[in-house]
DNA sequence: AAGATTAAAGAGTATTTTATCTTAAATAAA
DNA sequence: TTTATTTAAGATAAAATACTCTTTAATCTT
Protein backbone atom coordinates (compact mmCIF):
# COMPACT_ATOMS: atom_id res chain seq x y z
CA UNK A 1 0.00 0.00 0.00
CA UNK A 2 3.06 2.14 -0.34
CA UNK A 3 4.89 3.14 -2.74
CA UNK A 4 1.99 4.75 -4.27
CA UNK A 5 2.06 8.30 -4.82
CA UNK A 6 -0.32 11.20 -5.99
CA UNK A 7 -0.80 9.99 -9.33
CA UNK A 8 -2.87 12.43 -10.77
CA UNK A 9 -2.19 11.38 -14.31
CA UNK A 10 -1.16 8.17 -16.05
CA UNK A 11 2.43 7.71 -17.65
CA UNK A 12 1.20 8.32 -20.93
CA UNK A 13 -0.36 11.80 -19.49
CA UNK A 14 2.97 12.36 -17.92
CA UNK A 15 4.93 11.31 -21.18
CA UNK A 16 2.57 13.18 -23.35
CA UNK A 17 3.16 16.77 -21.41
CA UNK A 18 6.85 16.29 -20.78
CA UNK A 19 7.05 15.80 -24.50
CA UNK A 20 4.48 18.99 -25.17
CA UNK A 21 6.88 21.12 -23.10
CA UNK A 22 9.64 20.00 -24.96
CA UNK A 23 8.37 20.96 -27.97
CA UNK A 24 6.88 24.50 -26.78
CA UNK A 25 9.87 25.14 -25.30
CA UNK A 26 12.02 24.36 -28.15
CA UNK A 27 10.25 26.99 -30.60
CA UNK A 28 11.23 26.06 -34.18
CA UNK A 29 8.80 28.24 -36.47
CA UNK A 30 9.20 25.71 -38.88
CA UNK A 31 9.58 21.63 -39.45
CA UNK A 32 8.51 18.99 -37.46
CA UNK A 33 9.98 17.62 -34.53
CA UNK A 34 11.93 14.16 -34.85
CA UNK A 35 10.15 11.73 -32.91
CA UNK A 36 13.18 9.21 -32.25
CA UNK A 37 14.90 12.42 -31.14
CA UNK A 38 12.70 13.61 -28.77
CA UNK A 39 12.36 9.92 -26.81
CA UNK A 40 16.17 9.73 -26.93
CA UNK A 41 16.34 13.61 -24.96
CA UNK A 42 13.40 12.83 -23.10
CA UNK A 43 14.34 9.24 -22.07
CA UNK A 44 11.11 7.79 -23.02
CA UNK A 45 10.45 4.95 -25.30
CA UNK A 46 10.45 5.23 -28.46
CA UNK A 47 7.20 3.31 -29.39
CA UNK A 48 5.07 4.41 -26.49
CA UNK A 49 5.88 7.90 -27.10
CA UNK A 50 4.95 7.73 -30.61
CA UNK A 51 1.52 6.14 -29.58
CA UNK A 52 0.36 9.11 -27.19
CA UNK A 53 2.10 11.83 -29.88
CA UNK A 54 -0.42 9.66 -32.10
CA UNK A 55 -3.22 10.25 -30.11
CA UNK A 56 -2.62 13.92 -29.52
CA UNK A 57 -2.49 14.31 -33.10
CA UNK A 58 -5.87 12.55 -33.22
CA UNK A 59 -7.15 14.97 -30.97
CA UNK A 60 -6.15 18.00 -33.25
CA UNK A 61 -3.25 19.26 -31.35
CA UNK A 62 -0.35 18.10 -33.20
CA UNK A 63 -0.25 17.48 -36.37
CA UNK A 64 2.20 14.93 -38.08
CA UNK A 65 3.78 14.16 -40.86
CA UNK A 66 6.10 10.90 -42.21
CA UNK A 67 9.12 10.12 -44.61
CA UNK A 68 12.57 11.86 -44.28
CA UNK A 69 12.33 14.79 -41.95
CA UNK A 70 9.03 13.81 -40.56
CA UNK A 71 8.06 14.54 -37.90
CA UNK A 72 5.07 16.04 -35.36
CA UNK A 73 4.48 19.65 -35.32
CA UNK A 74 1.74 21.77 -33.15
CA UNK A 75 -1.66 21.95 -35.34
CA UNK A 76 -2.94 24.16 -32.67
CA UNK A 77 -1.22 27.47 -31.79
CA UNK A 78 0.70 27.05 -28.22
CA UNK A 79 -1.34 30.14 -27.20
CA UNK A 80 -4.40 28.32 -27.72
CA UNK A 81 -3.70 24.72 -26.03
CA UNK A 82 -4.65 25.19 -22.40
CA UNK A 83 -3.42 22.25 -20.13
CA UNK A 84 -6.89 21.30 -19.45
CA UNK A 85 -7.28 20.05 -23.38
CA UNK A 86 -3.80 18.39 -22.78
CA UNK A 87 -4.74 16.34 -19.73
CA UNK A 88 -8.29 15.42 -21.02
CA UNK A 89 -6.75 14.55 -24.54
CA UNK A 90 -4.49 12.05 -22.89
CA UNK A 91 -6.58 11.08 -19.55
CA UNK A 92 -9.88 11.35 -21.23
CA UNK A 93 -12.55 13.65 -21.72
CA UNK A 94 -14.59 13.46 -18.48
CA UNK A 95 -11.29 13.69 -15.93
CA UNK A 96 -12.71 16.68 -14.16
CA UNK A 97 -16.08 14.96 -13.40
CA UNK A 98 -14.59 11.98 -11.31
CA UNK A 99 -16.32 11.28 -7.89
CA UNK A 100 -13.48 10.66 -5.64
CA UNK A 101 -14.90 7.47 -4.53
CA UNK A 102 -15.62 6.10 -7.79
CA UNK A 103 -19.25 5.88 -7.41
CA UNK A 104 -20.57 6.05 -10.41
CA UNK A 105 -23.38 8.95 -11.46
CA UNK A 106 -22.14 10.90 -8.32
CA UNK A 107 -23.51 14.54 -8.32
CA UNK A 108 -25.96 17.23 -7.28
CA UNK A 109 -29.19 14.62 -7.15
CA UNK A 110 -27.18 11.84 -5.78
CA UNK A 111 -23.80 13.00 -3.74
CA UNK A 112 -21.42 11.44 -1.91
CA UNK A 113 -20.43 12.14 1.40
CA UNK A 114 -17.24 13.99 -0.69
CA UNK A 115 -19.31 15.72 -3.51
CA UNK A 116 -19.60 19.40 -2.73
CA UNK A 117 -16.35 19.15 -0.96
CA UNK A 118 -14.42 17.48 -3.35
CA UNK A 119 -16.52 19.25 -6.43
CA UNK A 120 -15.04 23.08 -5.41
CA UNK A 121 -11.11 21.16 -5.27
CA UNK A 122 -11.72 19.95 -8.40
CA UNK A 123 -13.35 22.81 -10.19
CA UNK A 124 -10.65 24.81 -9.20
CA UNK A 125 -8.35 22.56 -10.56
CA UNK A 126 -10.15 22.86 -13.69
CA UNK A 127 -10.27 26.50 -13.82
CA UNK A 128 -6.43 26.34 -13.02
CA UNK A 129 -5.77 24.14 -15.96
CA UNK A 130 -8.15 26.00 -17.91
CA UNK A 131 -6.31 28.94 -17.72
CA UNK A 132 -2.98 27.85 -18.05
CA UNK A 133 -1.25 27.69 -21.63
CA UNK A 134 1.32 25.56 -22.95
CA UNK A 135 3.07 28.82 -24.59
CA UNK A 136 3.34 30.33 -21.32
CA UNK A 137 4.87 26.84 -19.60
CA UNK A 138 6.70 26.58 -22.27
CA UNK A 139 8.18 29.95 -22.21
CA UNK A 140 9.08 29.59 -18.76
CA UNK A 141 10.47 26.58 -19.25
CA UNK A 142 12.71 27.92 -21.91
CA UNK A 143 13.71 31.01 -19.56
CA UNK A 144 14.71 29.84 -16.73
CA UNK A 145 15.83 26.54 -17.98
CA UNK A 146 13.59 24.10 -15.75
CA UNK A 147 14.24 19.92 -16.68
CA UNK A 148 12.15 17.63 -18.10
CA UNK A 149 14.29 15.00 -17.86
CA UNK A 150 15.30 12.87 -14.35
CA UNK B 1 -6.52 6.56 -23.76
CA UNK B 2 -10.35 7.17 -22.98
CA UNK B 3 -11.64 5.63 -20.51
CA UNK B 4 -8.95 6.70 -17.71
CA UNK B 5 -10.24 8.99 -15.42
CA UNK B 6 -9.08 11.52 -12.92
CA UNK B 7 -7.55 9.02 -10.73
CA UNK B 8 -6.63 11.08 -7.63
CA UNK B 9 -6.55 7.74 -5.18
CA UNK B 10 -6.62 4.11 -5.96
CA UNK B 11 -9.61 1.58 -5.70
CA UNK B 12 -8.07 0.84 -2.03
CA UNK B 13 -8.47 4.51 -1.31
CA UNK B 14 -11.48 4.35 -2.90
CA UNK B 15 -12.63 1.33 -0.66
CA UNK B 16 -10.79 2.12 2.54
CA UNK B 17 -12.34 5.67 2.55
CA UNK B 18 -15.87 4.11 1.70
CA UNK B 19 -15.62 2.01 4.62
CA UNK B 20 -14.34 4.58 6.87
CA UNK B 21 -17.12 7.27 6.13
CA UNK B 22 -19.50 3.69 6.57
CA UNK B 23 -18.33 3.59 9.86
CA UNK B 24 -17.99 7.09 11.21
CA UNK B 25 -21.79 7.98 9.85
CA UNK B 26 -23.08 4.69 12.04
CA UNK B 27 -21.75 5.60 15.03
CA UNK B 28 -21.77 2.89 17.54
CA UNK B 29 -20.00 3.94 20.93
CA UNK B 30 -19.05 -0.05 21.40
CA UNK B 31 -18.16 -3.17 19.38
CA UNK B 32 -16.51 -3.92 16.68
CA UNK B 33 -17.92 -3.30 12.89
CA UNK B 34 -17.75 -6.78 11.14
CA UNK B 35 -16.08 -6.90 8.19
CA UNK B 36 -18.17 -8.71 6.23
CA UNK B 37 -21.26 -7.20 6.62
CA UNK B 38 -19.24 -4.25 6.08
CA UNK B 39 -18.10 -5.25 2.88
CA UNK B 40 -21.96 -6.74 1.41
CA UNK B 41 -23.45 -3.27 2.73
CA UNK B 42 -20.74 -1.34 0.64
CA UNK B 43 -20.34 -4.18 -2.03
CA UNK B 44 -16.51 -4.27 -1.85
CA UNK B 45 -14.92 -7.83 -2.10
CA UNK B 46 -15.05 -9.15 1.51
CA UNK B 47 -10.97 -10.43 0.85
CA UNK B 48 -9.95 -7.30 -0.82
CA UNK B 49 -11.64 -4.92 2.22
CA UNK B 50 -10.05 -6.79 4.63
CA UNK B 51 -6.58 -6.15 3.80
CA UNK B 52 -7.05 -2.78 3.18
CA UNK B 53 -8.86 -2.36 7.01
CA UNK B 54 -5.47 -4.25 7.39
CA UNK B 55 -3.46 -1.44 6.61
CA UNK B 56 -5.41 1.02 8.29
CA UNK B 57 -4.93 -0.89 11.51
CA UNK B 58 -1.66 -0.93 11.37
CA UNK B 59 -1.02 2.54 10.61
CA UNK B 60 -2.97 3.03 13.73
CA UNK B 61 -6.21 4.79 12.36
CA UNK B 62 -8.49 1.31 13.41
CA UNK B 63 -8.04 -1.29 16.04
CA UNK B 64 -8.66 -5.29 15.14
CA UNK B 65 -10.48 -8.23 17.00
CA UNK B 66 -10.68 -12.01 15.97
CA UNK B 67 -12.87 -14.01 16.72
CA UNK B 68 -16.86 -13.97 17.96
CA UNK B 69 -18.26 -10.60 17.77
CA UNK B 70 -14.46 -9.29 16.01
CA UNK B 71 -14.22 -6.79 13.68
CA UNK B 72 -12.78 -3.33 13.03
CA UNK B 73 -13.33 0.11 15.46
CA UNK B 74 -11.70 3.33 15.54
CA UNK B 75 -8.42 3.36 17.57
CA UNK B 76 -7.63 7.00 17.18
CA UNK B 77 -11.04 8.79 17.72
CA UNK B 78 -12.77 10.29 14.81
CA UNK B 79 -12.40 13.56 15.75
CA UNK B 80 -8.60 12.97 14.95
CA UNK B 81 -8.09 11.41 11.88
CA UNK B 82 -7.72 13.68 8.86
CA UNK B 83 -8.69 12.90 5.34
CA UNK B 84 -5.07 13.67 4.89
CA UNK B 85 -4.10 11.35 7.25
CA UNK B 86 -6.43 8.60 5.71
CA UNK B 87 -5.33 9.19 2.19
CA UNK B 88 -1.39 9.02 3.12
CA UNK B 89 -2.31 5.86 5.04
CA UNK B 90 -3.52 4.08 2.23
CA UNK B 91 -1.88 5.92 -0.81
CA UNK B 92 1.46 6.27 1.08
CA UNK B 93 2.84 8.95 3.20
CA UNK B 94 4.79 10.80 -0.04
CA UNK B 95 1.19 11.50 -1.61
CA UNK B 96 0.99 15.35 -1.81
CA UNK B 97 5.01 15.87 -2.52
CA UNK B 98 4.79 13.98 -5.92
CA UNK B 99 5.83 15.64 -9.10
CA UNK B 100 3.46 15.94 -11.95
CA UNK B 101 5.17 14.95 -14.45
CA UNK B 102 6.61 12.05 -12.36
CA UNK B 103 10.28 13.68 -11.99
CA UNK B 104 12.39 11.80 -9.06
CA UNK B 105 13.84 14.71 -6.95
CA UNK B 106 11.87 17.60 -8.11
CA UNK B 107 12.08 20.34 -6.15
CA UNK B 108 13.37 24.45 -5.43
CA UNK B 109 16.49 23.38 -5.93
CA UNK B 110 15.87 21.32 -9.43
CA UNK B 111 12.02 22.17 -10.49
CA UNK B 112 10.56 20.95 -13.71
CA UNK B 113 8.18 23.27 -15.38
CA UNK B 114 5.21 22.18 -13.52
CA UNK B 115 6.91 22.72 -10.14
CA UNK B 116 5.41 25.91 -8.40
CA UNK B 117 2.15 26.08 -10.31
CA UNK B 118 1.62 21.98 -8.91
CA UNK B 119 3.15 22.59 -5.87
CA UNK B 120 0.39 25.77 -5.35
CA UNK B 121 -2.54 23.45 -6.19
CA UNK B 122 -0.91 20.25 -4.33
CA UNK B 123 -0.60 22.35 -1.06
CA UNK B 124 -4.17 24.01 -1.07
CA UNK B 125 -5.45 20.22 -1.70
CA UNK B 126 -3.12 19.11 1.45
CA UNK B 127 -4.30 22.26 3.50
CA UNK B 128 -7.86 21.11 2.23
CA UNK B 129 -7.61 17.41 3.44
CA UNK B 130 -5.43 18.30 6.95
CA UNK B 131 -8.51 20.56 7.91
CA UNK B 132 -10.74 17.70 7.58
CA UNK B 133 -12.36 15.27 10.00
CA UNK B 134 -13.39 11.94 9.45
CA UNK B 135 -15.96 13.27 12.32
CA UNK B 136 -17.44 16.03 10.34
CA UNK B 137 -17.75 14.02 7.10
CA UNK B 138 -19.58 11.01 8.88
CA UNK B 139 -21.62 13.75 10.23
CA UNK B 140 -22.27 14.74 7.25
CA UNK B 141 -23.35 11.82 5.75
CA UNK B 142 -25.29 10.46 8.15
CA UNK B 143 -27.52 13.75 8.31
CA UNK B 144 -27.51 14.10 5.07
CA UNK B 145 -27.52 10.93 4.41
CA UNK B 146 -25.51 10.57 1.29
CA UNK B 147 -24.59 7.44 -0.72
CA UNK B 148 -21.89 5.44 -0.54
CA UNK B 149 -22.76 2.65 -2.66
CA UNK B 150 -23.31 2.79 -6.44
C1' DA C 1 11.20 4.22 -60.23
C1' DA C 2 13.99 2.45 -56.20
C1' DG C 3 15.59 2.95 -51.87
C1' DA C 4 15.80 5.30 -47.47
C1' DT C 5 13.41 7.50 -43.70
C1' DT C 6 9.86 8.25 -40.66
C1' DA C 7 5.18 7.93 -38.37
C1' DA C 8 0.96 4.63 -38.00
C1' DA C 9 -0.87 0.50 -36.67
C1' DG C 10 -1.21 -3.88 -34.72
C1' DA C 11 0.39 -7.80 -32.06
C1' DG C 12 2.70 -9.34 -28.30
C1' DT C 13 5.12 -9.10 -23.54
C1' DA C 14 5.88 -7.39 -18.81
C1' DT C 15 4.55 -5.17 -14.74
C1' DT C 16 1.33 -3.38 -11.51
C1' DT C 17 -3.05 -3.23 -9.53
C1' DT C 18 -7.12 -5.40 -8.28
C1' DA C 19 -9.48 -9.36 -6.80
C1' DT C 20 -10.06 -14.16 -5.18
C1' DC C 21 -9.12 -18.35 -2.73
C1' DT C 22 -7.02 -21.00 0.86
C1' DT C 23 -4.93 -21.64 5.24
C1' DA C 24 -3.54 -19.91 9.80
C1' DA C 25 -4.16 -17.59 14.17
C1' DA C 26 -6.93 -15.44 17.71
C1' DT C 27 -11.02 -15.22 20.41
C1' DA C 28 -15.38 -16.58 22.32
C1' DA C 29 -18.96 -19.71 23.62
C1' DA C 30 -20.71 -24.14 24.55
C1' DT D 1 -11.44 -28.52 25.52
C1' DT D 2 -13.86 -28.57 21.38
C1' DT D 3 -16.22 -25.97 17.98
C1' DA D 4 -17.65 -21.81 15.69
C1' DT D 5 -16.48 -17.26 14.36
C1' DT D 6 -13.71 -13.77 12.72
C1' DT D 7 -9.47 -11.24 11.23
C1' DA D 8 -4.50 -12.08 9.35
C1' DA D 9 -1.66 -13.71 5.95
C1' DG D 10 -0.10 -15.89 1.91
C1' DA D 11 -0.65 -17.73 -2.68
C1' DT D 12 -2.87 -17.39 -6.93
C1' DA D 13 -5.70 -15.34 -10.77
C1' DA D 14 -7.58 -11.67 -13.56
C1' DA D 15 -7.53 -7.13 -15.35
C1' DA D 16 -5.46 -2.88 -16.38
C1' DT D 17 -1.47 -0.32 -17.53
C1' DA D 18 3.00 0.18 -19.38
C1' DC D 19 6.18 -1.11 -22.66
C1' DT D 20 8.30 -3.62 -26.91
C1' DC D 21 8.55 -5.55 -31.40
C1' DT D 22 7.15 -6.12 -36.14
C1' DT D 23 4.90 -4.75 -40.18
C1' DT D 24 2.69 -1.18 -42.99
C1' DA D 25 2.05 3.24 -45.17
C1' DA D 26 3.51 7.78 -46.40
C1' DT D 27 7.01 10.83 -47.97
C1' DC D 28 11.41 12.28 -49.55
C1' DT D 29 15.81 11.74 -52.11
C1' DT D 30 18.42 9.94 -55.65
Amino acid sequence: MSGRLMKVISKSGEYGLRALLYMASNQKNKGYFNIRDMSEELDISFHFLTKILQVLTQKGILQSYRGPNGGVGFFKNPEEITLSAIIRALEGDDFFDKCLLGLPGCGERQPCPMHAYWMDIRNNLKYEFETTSLADLGQDTREKQFRLIA
